[in-house]
DNA sequence: GATGATGCTACGTCTGAGATAGTACGACAT
DNA sequence: ATGTCGTACTATCTCAGACGTAGCATCATC
């Protein structure tokens, strides 16, 4: 089941900080590396991901440094800041209270299944 | 744990679609039943609950009909359409998916417990 | 008669995701 | 040598959803 732009809004910023939490990327990896764990249900914009990078670190969430690909062309890339670190853990908290919330209507609505 | 506007976004009409799937309602209830089944999680604000109406209205989702309240004051209430029920569990089917997705982003950064 | 709950409307703002378009370089095939 | 594909990044714009703010009217209760 493909995933909307609309769906997945509001938690962009959550699976790229978890993917740099575990080590400092570049926003062209970052992009196809959440395409590919998504399994084909969600393909992000690579607009979609420079801009949410760039929004993370305006917010000192993460932190650029310049690097270099291995043909040696210079690349941006990203770390996770303590704030950000900070931030990923209140959005996952705020992650299991929405799934909470929404299955809660699921659930309910599944139950009554009336007229 | 709160959840924010941007967290909920995208649910708000799989949330009232839950709700009329069980029977026809209006506007004021359905706000004061998304809030009180949230308890406390979210409180929907007013104009958005009016503006998601009329936004599913406006696609054919949910039908309006006329009625009155006990004191006999016009009442506007909202029935879910056939295009509705459809539209309901298809944005289920999404929400599964992007629950199972954005968990794995979650679980994966919880092992990763590196650097 | 003031307050609070009910029920609804109008207008404006802000943000995130994407559409569209472009630049630039290396590698590889034809 | 030329084209095209993958890499890496930038700029500008649009669109929609959720909300802020404000207002209006009725009814019940104090």
């Amino acid at each position: 089941m493909p995933i909307s732009a609309d769906a997945i809004r509001g938690y962009v910023d959550l699976m790229v900080l978890s993917l740099l939490r575990d080590s400092p990327s570049y926003a062209y990896e970052l992009a196809q590396r959440i395409t590919s764990m998504s399994g084909d249900d969600y393909a992000i914009k690579q607009t979609t991901l420079y801009s949410a990078v760039k929004r993370l670190e305006a917010g000192g969430l993460v932190s650029s440094f310049a690097g270099v690909s291995p043909s040696g062309k210079p690349r941006t890339y990203y770390r996770i800041a303590d704030a950000g670190l900070a931030y990923f853990d209140l959005k996952v908290a705020e992650w299991r209270s929405t799934k909470s919330v929404v299955d809660r209507f699921i659930d309910a609505a599944s139950e009554g299944v009336s007229q």
